[in-house]
This record gives structure tokens, C-alpha cells and sequence, in this order.
RNA sequence: GCCCCCAUCGUCUAGCGGCCUAGGACGCCGCCCUUUCAAGGCGGUAGCACGGGUUCGAAUCCCGUUGGGGGUACCA
């Protein structure tokens, strides 16, 4: 078997969805694990939709994700340009090759004149092109020019069953007579998607292209186009195809670009670590085993392969999502996560440009706590925020009033007199707080903490309260609880 | 309309003719642990769309039905 070589060939339009990323990773994916070459590519061929804007999404969203290409528009390559708008000259050659060999022709026909031959035989006008310039002479071309008319380019389609084997689905034919001679270039002789892509494929020695299933309706127009190819020397042999399922919402239906839920990015300010990410988006389609879905980027790339993929459409779970990411999250070394965590709380403000020895000690203590709390790194700011704002801490609106009534005043009053004297420990704390409060007053440890929890730390919900006393230290905790009093 | 694809718990999936009384994970519901929230532990809930074949034997193979999705551009 020849050396594997797979294809990333996005269209720069729009932000980077998880569709997109998912072909992505399959592609890489496949390539690696069969120590096989991953060609990055652009497809801007379409001038009026693609922006530069758009490749750079791409490109920050895919450096993120940590996917590296052997080829592509920064790094070149044995076979550059890798962006379509730089290889005109190459399509216009074989556009000629093509027309010279009789695989594609001249069209004149507009598409109301098509359906109008459709209506005129009772036919369905919808049927699409009729094939009508087939065979046009060179006087009917003529006189078309001499109207002013600029003809498209067609490919001709062979009047017989195509069939092409799929790694995901096996064989798949498309009857003879349903897919009509296709339009390869447009009318000022710009090159569409129809002809660039199988071209690019061939010239650049792909051999297993992968595309989502949507695309798999166009295919017999890609193995006709392949075959034109190999016949002109062009390429090689027709590849393998990959199509992979779509990955659809909670309606059924194809994801939109539109969806929130889809914008890549998004996740990446978040902060969600992108190895959980790619985990998730793994699993949409593909299982690594019976009993088992959370796994590292390097078993994926071990084990990988895209005759594994499952043919039916995966819903996006956010549920799933979420807490695949939070496995990740808690597998992360804290030293590691603490570098990651530090220019998110000095972007908030939280910690300036210098971290103090003090600081430092505060985020070794409290990120483990935090830690197996959430899934993303905003989420652990949040929850670290009370750490380092002093004295005083914004104290959320419902954790207040959920918690400050009843006898909220008089645990706070008895828990600042508690702990007055104390040494200043986590043990220590419980001790003074637990008498006080529990065998004190005689109340419940849930009714007993939750405002001296929330006086400390803002919120119901927090790492754990004794432990974050200490690290707030004896006089900014008192401080604290005194504020929180002094609102009763 | 026509063409193509798809069909296992609510969701993602394991299963590729007998290891299936259908396994795992997420979710959900209990219980335990517990200073909140998590995490962790234990238990529970729930599925092979339907109908025909083939076979000693079918979730697995074939056909049909139904349902869902995609495509039908001088977009990709």
C-alpha cells in the first residue's frame, strides 16, 4: 500500500465550526496514525465569500487545537501554491486538456432557457441542466458569441452507473442518467470548486479524501473528473473516499454555522482545554473501544482510523461535551494548569504583572481545589476570583439572599468571636467554627457554614471554606465577615 | 418530484451469525461520603423502528415498509 496522504481544504468563509474540525482531526488523524503526510490547503475560490479574516480563524483555531500539516499556504511544499486563487494558471491548463480531450465542453444555455425546453417537452422544470450544448457546432458556438454570450465550461457526464468504494460506507453507486453534465468554470472562465478540488487532489497525490456526507451527492462528479485525469496524465489513480457523518443538532438537522454552539473559537476563549475538545469531537462518529471514551490526543493518533468511522449522524451533546472536558480538566498537571490559569487573572485583574511569592502560594494551594470544580479556565477564575481581591469581595446578589436571613447574624457574630483568638490554620478554623456553630448554637452544618461561606467567599458555591480562610489569612477573612455583618 | 445516505437506551457509542438475559459513557433518579459545590463509591432508569425472508441460530446477512437526514447552483 502507498504512503498515506490525506487533505485539510477548508473555504476561508465564516468562523471555524466543529464540523469543520471534526474533518479535520479525521484527516490528521488518519494520516498520522498510518504515518502518512496531512496537506493543509486553501479553497478561496470564491472571491465574493472568502476573507483573510477567515484563514486566520482558521489557522489560530487549528494551531490551538495543536493539528500540524506537512504542507500548506505558511510552510510551502513539494506541490505550492497551497491556496487555489494562486493556481489559476494550473486549472486554466487543464481546463484546455479537458476541452481538447472531449471531457468537457461549451455551454451557452442559460437557466431559463433550460427550463423553458423543460416546461416545452412536460418535463418536471426543476430537472436541472438538460445537456443541451453537448454538441453544438462551431456555427451554433459562434453565433451564441456573436450575441455577446460567454460560455461555461461542462463536464460530460458518461451515460453509466458510477460506483465508488467509501471507507466509512463501503460501495456506493449512483445510477446512470441522474447527475447532468456539471459546470466546471464559470462564464468568465474562473474555476469552481467542481473542477479545483479533484484537480488539487490529484496534482498534490492525495490518496484518501475525506469530506463530509453532505458533499457525497457531488462525488460521481469527482470520480468522472478523477478518471478524466488519470486518462490525461494528470493524476495518478482515483483515491479513496472517507465520507463522514454529519454532525446534526437536537432537531436532527445539520449543524448551522450559524449555531452558536459550532463557532470553534468560542470554546477556546472559554478556555476549554483542546485536548478535551478534540476528545468530544472524536467521539462523534468514532469509539476508541467498548468501554472507554475519554482519551489523550497521542491514543487517538494510535489508534485511529477512519475505516472505524460510524456511517449514521452524531448529535452535539453539550452535556457530553462538558463533561468530557472536565476530565481533561482534572487530568491536567496543576503546574501546568496554574501557567495556563495566571494571564487569564492578570487579564481580569486579579494578579498584576508580577506574581508574588505570596500569590504564588495562594494559586499552589487553591488550584487543585478549584481544579476537580469545573471544566474551563474561566470557570476557575471565577472560582479563584475571591482569592485576590482583598478585603473587600462582591458578594453575589441571590447567594446573599438565599443564605442572610434567619439567624445569619448571629453565626457571623459568633463565628468572628470564634475566631478571634485562634491560630490561624485550616484545622484549627473547623475546631473554632464546629464548636461555635455546630455544638454552639446548635445547628445544622448546612445552616451553620452557608453564611460564613458566602461572607468569605461571595457565593454558595466555593472551594472548600476552611482551607480558604487560611489562604485569605486571619484579617482579611475577619474583615470579611465583619463587611458581611454589617449589611444585616 | 428525483437521486443518495442513515436507523442499538433521551444522547454518544460497543457489537461485525452463536460469547447478548445487548456492554460502556453522558444525562436522569436514589443512597453513601460530606463544611457548600464538585469529585469519588454503590445502585437504578432506559434501547436493537416495523414486517418478511436466509440460517440449527440474527441487533448482526438479504428484501420491503416506515421514519429521519442530505443533495438537487456560473457556493463549497
Amino acid at each position: 500500500m502507498s504512503n498515506v496522504r490525506t487533505r485539510f481544504c477548508p473555504s476561508p468563509t465564516g468562523t471555524p465550526h466543529v464540523g469543520l474540525v471534526r474533518t479535520c482531526l479525521f484527516s490528521w488523524g488518519y494520516a498520522r496514525a498510518k504515518g502518512g503526510e496531512f496537506v493543509f490547503r486553501i479553497e478561496d475560490t470564491d472571491a465574493a465569500r472568502d476573507s483573510e479574516e477567515s484563514y486566520d480563524q482558521l489557522l489560530e483555531a487549528l494551531s490551538w487545537l495543536g493539528m500540524t500539516w506537512d504542507e500548506g499556504p505558511d510552510i510551502g511544499g513539494p506541490y505550492a501554491p497551497y491556496r487555489q486563487s494562486q493556481r489559476l494558471d494550473v486549472y486554466a491548463d487543464v481546463i484546455k486538456r479537458l476541452l481538447d480531450g472531449g471531457y468537457a465542453y461549451e455551454a451557452f444555455s442559460t437557466n431559463d432557457e433550460v427550463e423553458a425546453r423543460h416546461r416545452a417537452a412536460g418535463r418536471d422544470p426543476k430537472l436541472g441542466y438538460d445537456n443541451f450544448d453537448r454538441d453544438l457546432t462551431e456555427e451554433q458556438k459562434a453565433a451564441f458569441r456573436a450575441e455577446g454570450r460567454n460560455p461555461v465550461y461542462r463536464m460530460r457526464m458518461p451515460n453509466e452507473d458510477i460506483t465508488f468504494r467509501d471507507a466509512v460506507r463501503g460501495e456506493v453507486t449512483t445510477p446512470a442518467g441522474t447527475v447532468p453534465d456539471y459546470v466546471i468554470a464559470r462564464g468568465d472562465g474562473s474555476p469552481l470548486y467542481t473542477l479545483t478540488n479533484p484537480v488539487d487532489d490529484a496534482l498534490m497525490k492525495v490518496n484518501m479524501v475525506t469530506r463530509g456526507e453532505d458533499l457525497m451527492p457531488s462525488t460521481p462528479r469527482q470520480i468522472v473528473m478523477w478518471r478524466a485525469l488519470v486518462e490525461l496524465g494528470v493524476a495518478d489513480a482515483e483515491p479513496e473516499y472517507a465520507h463522514l457523518p454529519l454532525i446534526v443538532d437536537e432537531r436532527g438537522k445539520k449543524m448551522s454555522k450559524r449555531d452558536p454552539r459550532s463557532n470553534l473559537l468560542q470554546y477556546k476563549e472559554a478556555g476549554y482545554l483542546p485536548e478535551g475538545v478534540l476528545n468530544y469531537v472524536a467521539t462523534l462518529g468514532w469509539s476508541i473501544s467498548g468501554d472507554r471514551d475519554v482519551f489523550t490526543v497521542a491514543e487517538f493518533l494510535e489508534a485511529f482510523d477512519l475505516h472505524d468511522v460510524k456511517s449514521n449522524p452524531a448529535r452535539f451533546d453539550e452535556k457530553k461535551f462538558e463533561a468530557i472536558c472536565s476530565d481533561h480538566f482534572r487530568a491536567v498537571d496543576t503546574d501546568e494548569l496554574i501557567g495556563m490559569l495566571v494571564p487569564r487573572l492578570q487579564d481580569a485583574g486579579l494578579l498584576g504583572a508580577e506574581v508574588t511569592a505570596a500569590q504564588s502560594h495562594v494559586l499552589d494551594v487553591a488550584v487543585p481545589l478549584v481544579q476537580e470544580r469545573c471544566a474551563t479556565l474561566s470557570q476557575a477564575v471565577a472560582m479563584l476570583r475571591f482569592l485576590f481581591c482583598g478585603t473587600e469581595v462582591e458578594l453575589d446578589e441571590d447567594s446573599a439572599k438565599k443564605t442572610f436571613k434567619d439567624d445569619a447574624a448571629q453565626v457571623l457574630d459568633a463565628s468572628i468571636a470564634a475566631l478571634e483568638g485562634i491560630e490561624w490554620t485550616t484545622a484549627a478554623i473547623e475546631e473554632a467554627l464546629k464548636a461555635a456553630l455546630v455544638d454552639g448554637m446548635g445547628l445544622k452544618p448546612r445552616k451553620a457554614f452557608g453564611p460564613v461561606r458566602v461572607a468569605i467567599s461571595g457565593k454558595t458555591v466555593s472551594p472548600p471554606l476552611y482551607e480558604s480562610m487560611e489562604l485569605l489569612g486571619r484579617d482579611v477573612s475577619l474583615a470579611r465577615l465583619r463587611a458581611a455583618r454589617a449589611t444585616l
